[in-house]
DNA sequence: GGCAATTAGATTGTGCACAATCAAATAATA
DNA sequence: TATTATTTGATTGTGCACAATCTAATTGCC
């Protein structure tokens, strides 16, 4: 039941080969959660006109004071700049968001919301609370699950 | 400390918007945890020549008695065929399996793997202890996470 | 000042992920 | 059998994700 294979993997048990079986893979698990999360958060934010991803980098502006840099944005989500860059191009070209160099520094660029990206948050307003009707868990089951699932990340990336 | 923000999301509570942030986002512990894992599978299948999804194509392979359609690869995966046949393809070039039509039905392909493909398991034995290492965690702890994971999924495809 | 090292982004190239569309084969049925 | 509907993959186009590389700006240090 809670043996390797059960858990995450394939086990050689005196020489027998187990069989490695993805719905039994916890990474598995994982990477179809996530595949699950994004067609929800499609369904919702295809009316906002933004993907997954662009949601999170709103997000991140919405709770920001002012503007940010590329690289905050980037350690906040842990998406480098080749991710960012062309992401974020594509808010600009939507209106959203604008870019300039940091006049204070002017390797860096700053990414500020614009009136329309500002006013977009109140649109996503219902967005959070049909997630969580969509996972059908309650909010203390919830919190607790991401805790787990956080902490395990965390560890994932203390090796790497 | 667990209500809907440090769970999933914003409150709107008496008219005041608290702040909704990425890290107290279960879809962000997700989707930041299978880009952890990702990494983690890099370091382990580069030298293999796989990426991950690759190898979760491999290990249904593996885990077959004979050839596949891409069908139901694409049901155990939960991937569409724009997602396989390029993949798959990839793979063929490799010389790690071999893709024909299916003569009892000309509809579909069948994938058989190649002695390459199947000397490639061995090479593989490793991966799964030395992810479940780099999780840090305990077969037990592993499995229940896991299908506490995979009960959120199904639930999110449910709503789909 | 002059020069190496560092830092921030942008660019390029490869590979998923998936919606939408298309073509071919098969199945269903009048 | 002719017609229609369904099934299976392939194709196309858009958008992440990330390694590797490049440029420009800044910092450190002499």
């Amino acid at each position: 039941m809670d043996n390797i294979a059960s858990a995450l993997c394939t086990i050689y048990f005196q020489g027998m080969n187990q069989q490695l079986n993805p719905a039994d893979m916890i990474c598995y698990a994982i990477y179809s959660a996530n595949h699950a999360l994004t067609r929800t958060y499609r369904a919702l934010l295809d009316p906002l006109g933004l993907t997954y991803p662009q949601y999170l980098v709103m997000v991140t502006l919405w709770g920001a004071d002012g503007p940010l840099s590329v690289k905050s944005i980037g350690q906040t989500l842990t998406l480098d700049s080749g991710t960012l860059t062309p992401l974020l191009k594509r808010l600009e070209a939507a209106g959203l968001l604008t870019r300039m160099r940091n006049p204070e520094d002017e390797r860096g660029t700053l990414i500020s919301l614009t009136g329309s990206g500002r006013e977009l948050q109140d649109r996503a307003r219902h967005v959070p609370e049909e997630i969580l009707k969509a996972t059908g868990m309650e909010i203390k089951d919830l919190g607790r699950l991401k805790r787990e699932i956080t902490a395990l990340r965390d560890r994932l990336e203390e090796q790497g």
